[in-house]
DNA sequence: TAGATTGTTAATCGATTAACAATC
DNA sequence: TAGATTGTTAATCGATTAACAATC
């Protein structure tokens, strides 16, 4: 199905979207306007209105928005109407912290293998899933399902174990190393680098603070 | 000062340019042209240029750059050569991840104190530092020096904590509360919104995998 | 119907790329 | 000097904003 190309800039505002959607409909607000929601996101409602129509008409004129209908639809472009398997490349503080975290569960994302080298950690449980070894990581990936790849070890491997995997045919990385993976197009690499998120936030308090 | 404004979109790619930088000179490459950069890091040599030259001539015809003066000029421009007093709110899985990775301390950003409102972490000691009672927060902030606020905790609370801190004279957040802070202008804060980079993931999965 | 608000085209703005003169 | 590569201007491309006709 040859769509019309989405690109990227609207793709990262997406998830925005749906956040903000989904605390409306907490809210109990069932319809609403790309005007009154460019007040509260802070950006234009032309920009609203262009991004949504990207994916055909989701508005009515003289109404606006139905809450609930345009969430869902968001949801089903972004891919939350599925459920994916995640598996963890090491059981370190960050694979804890995110097997732990619940919200990924309740969108479909759910944590299915936990892998380490390290003989302290492997065994243990985490958020109720077993640590295996990473020498029995090629049977599971060939056993089972897995979706997402996360990647939360050491930047001197991290490069060699996602080659491992999309030779076995993982399709999807979640990279949270300090370094860029270079694996085979049609892979998907989504890249979580905090230290240069860190290194943003004190360029702004340099160069941003003092003057406005 | 009045310098030239530099657009977000190159302050973005400041810190990729540095850790490729640091890379080269711990591989003992000690000079580098734009293009070979550019084969690297894969953009535009161009682009490169347009980007160092934002802050004035950092290179030499005919030569290229010098490796390690162009990374101790971005590590400057990025704010890396100071010192950042860093207090973590939540002690969660999430929290403890930040401090103990040790990357940070590396760059100058030294985890002062650890805050959290539940008895069974208060006392504690994550990465030699004793978790305080939130209570204490006040006082702690009035007397130390606190340049970053790391907000590791749930979404409900993250905006009011975030808004006592910015009271208090914190001018910067590094939030990862799945939520929107709405500070005062002048107050800095970089998201880590790791649900919006997962739905990204997923999204690409659905959409960008059948194609190319 | 009249008022409101979308969908969509046109205008503007900004960022990226190409090209080349300057110069090491 | 000749070759290489930057610094910088000009051209292109893409994204954002403005405007308004369509329509609920």
């Amino acid at each position: 199905m040859a769509e019309k190309k989405i690109s990227m800039a609207v793709v990262k505002r997406l998830p925005r979207y749906y956040r903000y959607l989904s605390e409306l409909l907490e809210n109990g607000i069932d319809r609403i306007s790309s005007q009154e929601l460019s007040r509260r996101m802070q950006v234009t409602a032309s920009q609203i209105r262009q991004d949504f129509n990207n994916f055909g008409g989701f508005g009515q004129q003289g109404y606006g928005y139905n809450v609930e209908f345009l969430r869902t639809e968001i949801g089903k472009i972004l891919g939350l109407d599925q459920t994916y398997h995640v598996i963890i490349l090491g059981a370190g503080n960050l694979g804890q912290a995110l097997a732990n975290y619940g919200g990924f569960a309740k969108r479909g994302f759910v944590v299915s293998g936990i892998f380490d080298v390290d003989t302290e950690k492997i065994g243990k449980e985490i958020a109720g899933i077993r640590v295996l070894d990473r020498s029995g990581l090629k049977d599971f990936v060939e056993t089972q399902k897995v979706d997402i790849a996360a990647l939360t070890l050491p930047k001197a491997v991290a490069p060699e174990v996602a080659g491992e995997l999309a030779q076995l045919g993982v399709r999807a990385f979640w990279n949270f190393a300090a370094t860029d993976l270079n694996l085979p197009s049609g892979v998907v690499v989504e890249n979580v680098h905090l230290a240069e998120s860190l290194m943003r936030l004190s360029y702004n308090i340099v160069n941003r603070l003092p003057c406005e």
